[in-house]
DNA sequence: TCTGGGGTCCTAGGACCC
DNA sequence: TCTGGGGTCCTAGGACCC
């Protein structure tokens, strides 16, 4: 007989506003937001407080007032979230090593080979109780064979919920939800779906027309399908998170940037910005793309790959600066984004670069003339047969 | 309701190599 | 002379999630 997995999802519920919550107990039961700026802009999350007046997370911040005129607008403190969290995995951890962290404020928890005699709705109750009691922060738990069921399960009951979802559930409580809860639908697909007749859950699972499905769904028709049927083989994978792919700074400028010599200091920013964090990281990247998007949230990128890693300011800074003046057009920008991908831990980068000649690390200076070396190298046959020059 | 900023993953075409 | 098929990397764009 096939041994049912042990899955948990477990979510912090309004993490951000309940972290504020947690330092300052007042604001319990006062209608909170959090957002940059006070009067513009988005709400990253609300307290239950304010979600009572029908404000919700990613709500703008004029409309939010306008629902609920006496919310108080509180700028983030991501290194207090930081530390939260930190808080969060480590005492999650004390009941399985096989923990995934999906984001900052949830996870997944393998328990099937960790549970002994206990009851998993037991554990379940002895993790929430604990994150309240101790830390103040409010969890919902999804209990399920699986990381899907597990993840629609803890999205259930909030806050402060815990579901059960077993397979012989699944068409009583899951396929009666409308097709846009499922994990991995977003507003994009959601009009496509009901196009053909597909309003919920249910009626993807039992969707036959696979072929047209496909073109809305492309290669993961059967993944999605398998889903809604309950299905859903994929391991808990406590290393998915750990290698990052990606270092990224981007803003929107309310004003917009009218001309070349501002757009050009603030992707100067941006980039300080990234190759801080890439330093930060010990990482070193291979690829600089720069996006652009103008007043009429039209949105172009470009990027550009080098021979050789880099963490190297000048190197990269250089490279934004050209692909910035392919992307340039006369119209006011609405939001500039510098990203470096393809990353290489710092000493990889080292092997790679004094392999030729001695294991001393190059000084600063050559390494910056090999890189620009490779560029002259292979910056023309890449763009020029593009019809772009240097 | 006119829309942050951090990411991940997917797709599709093209270059290039074997 | 014309032409297969697989694999990998690059590039631009898009969907989605928190």
């Amino acid at each position: 007989m096939k041994k049912y997995r042990i899955i948990f999802h477990i979510d912090l519920n309004a993490f951000y506003a309940s972290c504020e919550e947690a330092e300052d107990p007042r604001l319990k039961n006062h209608p909170i937001g959090i957002a940059k700026n006070s009067d513009r802009g988005i709400l990253t999350t609300a307290n239950y407080a304010a979600r009572k007046y029908g404000v919700t997370s990613a709500m703008n911040v004029y409309e939010a007032k306008k629902r609920c005129p006496n919310i108080k607008i509180i700028p983030p403190n991501f290194s207090l979230y930081e530390e939260k969290s930190r808080l969060f995995f480590d005492y999650l951890s004390t009941f399985t090593q096989k923990l995934e962290p999906a984001s900052i404020d949830e996870g997944y928890l393998d328990l099937t080979d960790d549970l002994a005699e206990t009851h998993p709705l037991d554990i379940a109750k002895t993790i929430q109780k604990h994150l309240w009691e101790v830390y103040h922060l409010p969890v919902s738990i999804g209990i399920a064979p699986n990381r899907f069921l597990a993840k629609m399960a803890s999205d259930m009951k909030k806050p402060l919920g815990i579901t059960v979802l077993r397979k012989r559930d699944v068409s009583e409580k899951l396929w009666p939800l409308p097709i846009e809860s499922m994990h991995g639908i977003g507003k994009k697909t959601v009009p496509d779906l009901k196009l053909i007749g597909i309003q919920t859950i249910g009626d993807l699972a039992n969707y036959t027309e696979l072929k047209t499905l496909r073109r809305f769904l492309g290669n993961q028709t059967e993944s999605f399908v398998n889903k809604a049927l309950g299905f859903d083989e994929t391991p808990i994978d406590p290393t998915r998170r750990d290698t990052i792919h990606s270092i990224g700074n981007s803003r929107t400028y309310e004003g917009f940037i009218h001309d070349y010599e501002n757009a050009f200091k603030a992707l100067d920013d941006l980039t300080q910005t990234v190759v801080h964090r890439l330093h930060k990281n010990e990482r070193a990247a291979k690829t600089i793309s720069v996006q652009v998007r103008f007043h009429d949230f039209t949105q172009h990128s470009k990027n550009f790959s080098l021979e050789y890693h880099t963490s190297e300011y000048e190197i990269i800074m250089g490279i934004v600066e050209d692909l910035f003046e392919q992307l340039y057009e006369t119209k006011p920008i609405h939001l500039l984004g510098v990203s470096a991908s393809n990353l290489e831990r710092e000493e990889h980068l080292f092997k790679q670069l004094t392999i030729f000649e001695s294991n001393a690390p190059m000084p600063k200076a050559e390494r910056i003339d090999k890189v620009l070396e490779s560029i002259n190298a292979n910056y023309p046959k890449n763009l020029l047969n593009k019809g772009f020059k240097k």
